[in-house]
Parts: C-alpha cells; structure tokens; sequence
DNA sequence: CGCGGAGACCTTTTT
DNA sequence: GGTCTCCGCG
C-alpha cells in the first residue's frame, strides 16, 4: 500500500556566509562543494575531509535544497552532531530536517517508524555486544547435542555471524574464506544462527548488525518504502567511506538508485576497520558503480608539518594495494619526528610525563596533547604514572561508561519496562534477587511468559492492560524460591512504581536506587561511591531526552568517545588525552605521543600472520602519525613486565621503526638523571 | 540449585 | 591482573 508523501514547499534560497579558514585552500574548497554528484573524494590525512563535507552541505542548502533532503553519513554520531552545528552557524537557519549520524542510529530511526513491516513492535530494545553473546550462548547450549568442548565460543561465533551480516556473505563462504579450521561446523552454525534470529524476533530485541540488515531488507522488500526514501533522501553524504562494509555500500547504493547524488568522502590509506567487514575496495570501485561519478583528489595536509608528513609518506609508501598518492605539507617546517628507546613501560611512562610538563611549561595546554597505543592495555603502566604525578587525563577506556555492570543494571530496568518481551533484561532483573541464579532465572522467565500468555488464569490482572507488569511479577512470584519471597515482593512493588513513571527515565533512575539498588550496590561493590555517582551522572543525563525510547537508543548507540564528552562532569580542566588509535580517527592534537612501539604488540603478532592485515597495521600507524600537527614522539620500551607471571619479557623494537630512513627522525636515548 | 573458592586462561582494534 | 569455569558444600 502506497504511502503519502507531503512535498513541502521550497524554501527561498539563504544567505551563505562560508567563511573559509585562512589556511585553507580557497579554490579547492568551491570546486568540490560545487562538484556535481555522483562523486568521489579521495582526501589524505589532515586535507580537510569533514570541512568538504560541512560546505557541502551548507551549499546545498544555499541551493535551496530543504534540510529534509539530505542525509548525513558519518563514522560516529558525535561528528554528525558537530558538522551539523557547523552548517547551522554557517547558514545561520533551522536545519531540523536534516538527518545525520552513523549508519547504525539512522537504521534505528528508519525501522521504528516501520518496524510492523519486518514483524517487530516499535519499541524494540537494542542488544549491546555482551547481550548478543549472551542470548548466543543460550543458542548454542540448545543446539550443541553433545558435550564438545571444542565447540565454537559464543565470542567466536558472534564475529563469525557478524562478518557475514556485515559483508552479505552465507555463514559457509565466510567460514570458507575467514573461519577455514571451522568450516565442518557450517551446518551447525547455521542452525545456531536460525535460532538466534528468532530468539530475537520474540523478545522483540535487534543487535548491532540487525539495525543495517533489517533496514535494507525493509527497503528491498517494500517497494514503496524504497520509493519513500529514495525520494526523500535525494543527496547523500557519506564520511570515512574507506570503512562501510558490503552491506553499508548496499545501502547506500540502494537509496541512491533513482538520483545517484551521492557524494563520497574517504582515504584508503586510513582503511583501519577491515576486522570488522569494511572493504576499502568499496573506494576502489565506486566508479565502477557509478560511471558519471567524478573523482577529486585532495592531497594537500593542513594539519602537520612537513616533517611529519614526510614520515607518514615514508610509512604508507611500503603499502602495496592503494590509490598512490603523496601529501604536501601545506605548513612551515617544525621538529622532526622524535624516535624515544627507553629501558622499561615505566620508563616510558615517565618519558611522556615529564615531556608534557615540560610542554605544558612551554604554554601548551594538557589538551592539546594525545597519547595513542595499539590496544588498551598498553596504556596500564602511563595510567599509574598519571595519576602517581597528578596530571588530569581523559581515557576512552576498554569498558564503556554504558556497558558496566552497575549502569547496565539500572538500564535492565528501564528496558524491561520499555519492552516486557525482553528476555535478557528480566534475567538480569530477576538475578538480582538473593537465592535466583541462572536456572532460577530461566524458570521465572517460562513462568512470566505463562502468566502473560494466559492472564485469565490470574484473576488479579486486567486482561486489557497486558502491560500490567507488576500484577503479572505478583502472580507468578509463587514459582520463586520461598526464601526470595519477600525481596520479589520488593521487585514488583518497585516494578509498579517505575510503571507510574516509564517516560520519565531520570526519575526512574533514581526510584531504582532508592528502593534497594543503592544497598545492593553497597554490598556488592567495593567502589561503591564511583558507581554511585555514575548512576547520579546518568540521571542527569537522561533528563534531555523528550521519551524513554531516544533515552535507551542513545545508550545503546554512542560510542564511548562520544560519552566522554556528554558525561556532565566535563569540567573545564585541561586533561591529556589517552586513546586507542582505533578511537583517535579524525582527531587531532598539536602533540602526539605513540607508546609501545614494540614489534608483537604494534604490529600485533596475531596481524602479523595475514599479508592484509600486516598493511592494515602500518595504516594504523600512518593514522596514528597523522594526528600529530606540530610534534611527534614514537617511544618503545627494551623491556616489559608481562602481567601476571611477574617475568619481564625482551621487547624487540618495531619493524615500523626500523623500517625508517634514519635522516628523517630524531633519535633520543633516555638516561636518568639526578635532582 | 545458589554460591564461594580454587584454578585455568587470556590478553586487538568497535558502530 | 582480571575474568571465566568448574567443583564441592550448604
């Protein structure tokens, strides 16, 4: 059945005041903000990717484009948000209309508007990873016919099912090309797979990969959707297009097929997300799939110096499989690149200690200065350093704010709420209670289902209002152990309470503590103040949002960089920053300090056995290196204490390292002074 | 069946 | 060092 769509009028074209940054490139900018689509960008490191993107849009809109035209694809919804405020002071109007985000918050935009489409309720509930592996377990121990211990992990077999969503391959193939050592296990993975997918239909719950799955099924399926959208979304924009995957390209493709006003922005040489299904080929070919397209090239860097260029042209260039281009340096001449060889992780961490203060002596702020690594773990010993000295750091921690266990229980409440299909969220609920573990959970959850199903059974509910929970909890609590009785009386009475308030999350949060959470805390966590305080942060936070429903979307779809910023506690107080490189993609810093330069832990000894992945790693590192504006150091300790067996292992400098021309880097020795 | 203690095992990157 | 798993006790 075809829908209505309203065209609204066209709104008369609006003042532009693009006010082009001194530094820039004046001529290039217009050229491809003006660029007919289709067309490609290839922008290097540093030439100004997000600000194309940012005149782009603002030009359109100077065109007399309605807002509501364009769509915005971006790698995190933080810098969705910022080019979207940069449109709004350009153009100085109401830019509502637009949409902009990841792939992923879009997607949920789409299907909640359609979600009777694909047969799910609109107030379906977001798995993070963990949820996901969790119902996957379950999964697995219903297919699994007999005790194998070799069996698949849940974690394996989440990347597994992941990839071939991601990339549009059947389970087999990937096995086959990604998996080969588990490619006798195809049927049962499959199978595994089947009820994966329907476990999630019936609690009403998507993951990660369903949100881009499910919306470009949606599409295919339902012409006039196709239509809808194809319509409506007339121009797109998408960022960092080195790391969409098969099925993001898809998508894209499938939107634009009637207009093909596509504008793609992205650096092959930045391709670090291959791990995950992106495809830097989707660069490569994208003139196959649109012939008209015209192909820009912007290799001029307004961000580093020459210096720091020259380093990263030197360590991109041993790459075989790219678009060949070389950055020009834009900028006066500075500090050649530092190289630091220091004798253990902890000298190392006092190495970039002192050299901040030093840095910050000379007039920089604690801001302004970065220090990235491979994996988290590398940062243990800077972190002990850091705060040993006293110097305040910000750090995009492994663990995200959303995904502890403390913030993840008050959620569980909120979710259940939400979406009483939810069978993750009650276990969760429910194996709080004192004397209820897994199985017990497993029982409450057929138990509720019952009473659910069969509500004139329990003549305390009201057949109309199957949303009732707390009534439903009372009558089925009779299965609970006699000695949970009286804290599942507790359970359902706070349940009814938060019923009264469920568009209020921020309130919710804070009943949640007061009817015993905030005890159980106490009880169970040796750190309780801090996470105490992060829930009070969290009840803060909920309050901008109008509904429940964008408050829970939001937690499960920001990424922990973005959090960082949104946490209320953001005092002014310069912080150096520490990050993954992973995460520190599109930032920028004056100083850049990359730590554990050791050959094994970057390149990552697991990488080192691909040929493609050992490039990927060096593109990590060209990414890492091409954050630095003014100053750049490479430090690596000779030796590291391995975590654990308390033995200190020999640590062999990075192959990264060694394979530098020595004229282009400075080479410091660290000795120890006395005071 | 829940829970606490003892041992094994692992350490890539994330929307 | 921290998490997960298994085992035996209550």
């Amino acid at each position: 059945m075809p829908r209505d769509y309203v065209l609204r009028p066209f709104r008369p074209p609006v003042e532009l005041h693009i006010n082009y940054a001194g530094e820039l490139n004046r001529q290039q900018y217009e050229a491809v903000t003006a660029l007919p689509s289709p067309a490609l960008v290839i922008a290097g490191a540093g030439s100004g990717k997000t600000r194309t993107l940012t005149y782009r849009v603002a030009y359109l809109l100077e065109q007399g484009i309605p807002p509501d035209r364009i769509l915005l694809l971006t790698f995190t919804n933080k810098a969705a948000k910022e080019m979207m405020h940069r449109v709004a002071d350009l153009l100085a109007g109401d830019i509502s209309g637009l949409w902009g985000g990841t792939f992923h918050s879009i997607g949920n935009r789409i299907l909640r508007r359609h979600s009777d489409r694909i047969g799910f309720k609109p107030e379906f509930t977001i798995l993070d990873r963990e949820d996901a592996k969790e119902l996957l377990k379950s999964c697995i121990e219903e297919v699994k016919t007999n005790k194998d211990p070799r069996f698949p992990k849940a974690d394996v077999l989440a990347d597994i099912l992941s990839l071939a969503s991601n990339t549009r391959r059947p389970i087999a193939e990937t096995l086959h090309e990604e998996y080969d050592h588990l490619e006798s296990r195809a049927a049962e993975i499959t199978s595994i797979e089947t009820m994966f997918t329907s476990r999630k239909r019936t609690a009403n719950v998507m993951d990660f990969d369903d949100l881009l799955l499910l919306w470009f099924r949606l599409l295919q399926d339902n012409q006039d959707l196709l239509e809808l959208y194809q319509r409506r979304f007339q121009f797109l924009l998408i960022d960092e297009y080195q790391d969409t995957n098969k099925l993001q390209s898809d998508l894209i493709d499938l939107i634009a097929d009637r207009h093909k006003n596509v504008m793609v922005v992205g650096d092959d040489s930045q391709s670090i997300y291959s791990w995950r299904g992106a495809n830097f080929r989707n660069i490569l070919h994208f003139p196959d799939r649109y012939p008209d397209a015209r192909v820009y090239k912007i290799e001029t860097n307004y961000r580093s110096t020459p210096e720091i260029l020259q380093l990263a042209n030197a360590v991109i260039a041993s790459n075989t499989n790219q678009f060949s281009k070389r950055l020009t340096a834009s900028r006066g001449s500075g500090a050649k690149p530092v190289v630091v060889a220091c004798e253990t992780a902890f000298e190392q961490a006092r190495f970039v200690v002192q050299r901040a203060l030093e840095l910050r002596e000379e007039g920089k702020s604690l801001n302004d200065l970065a220090v990235l690594y491979r994996s988290h773990f590398h940062a243990l010993e800077l972190q002990l350093e850091l705060t040993r000295s006293g110097i305040p750091f910000s750090i995009t921690s492994g663990i995200r704010f959303f995904e502890q266990a403390h913030v993840k229980d008050v959620a569980a409440h909120i979710k259940w709420i939400a979406n009483p299909t939810d069978e993750l969220s009650y276990k969760r609920l429910v194996r709080l209670i004192p004397g209820i573990g897994g199985k017990g959970a497993d029982k409450l959850w057929a138990a509720f289902r019952e009473c659910w199903n069969h509500p004139a059974d329990h003549p305390s509910t009201d057949a109309t209002r199957p949303k009732e929970l707390a009534s439903l909890l009372q009558a089925c609590g009779k299965r609970a152990p006699k000695k949970s009785a009286v804290a599942w009386a507790q359970f359902s009475t706070t349940i009814s309470q938060l019923e009264e308030i469920s568009e209020k999350p921020s309130s919710m949060i804070r009943l949640i503590l007061d009817a015993g959470y905030d005890e159980y805390l106490r009880n169970t966590y040796s750190n309780y103040r801090n996470r105490l305080e992060d829930l009070d942060q969290l009840s803060n936070y909920a309050l901008q949002f109008p509904t429940t429903e964008e408050f829970l979307s939001q937690l499960a779809l920001v990424s922990n960089a973005e959090t960082d910023e949104e946490k209320p506690s953001s005092e002014s107080e310069p912080r150096i920053h520490l990050s993954t490189i992973h995460q520190a993609k599109g930032l920028e810093f004056s100083v850049a300090f990359v730590i554990m330069l050791c050959d094994g832990l970057f390149p990552s000894s697991r990488s080192l056995e691909r040929s493609e992945s050992a490039e990927e790693e060096r593109r990590l590192f060209y990414v890492a290196i091409t954050r630095a504006k003014d100053e750049l150091y490479l430090s690596y300790p000779l030796i590291r204490l391995n975590a654990g067996y308390s033995n200190s292992v020999v640590q062999q400098k990075s192959r990264f390292l060694t394979d530098i021309p020595d004229e282009i880097i400075d080479t410091w020795n660290l000795r120890s002074g006395s005071y």
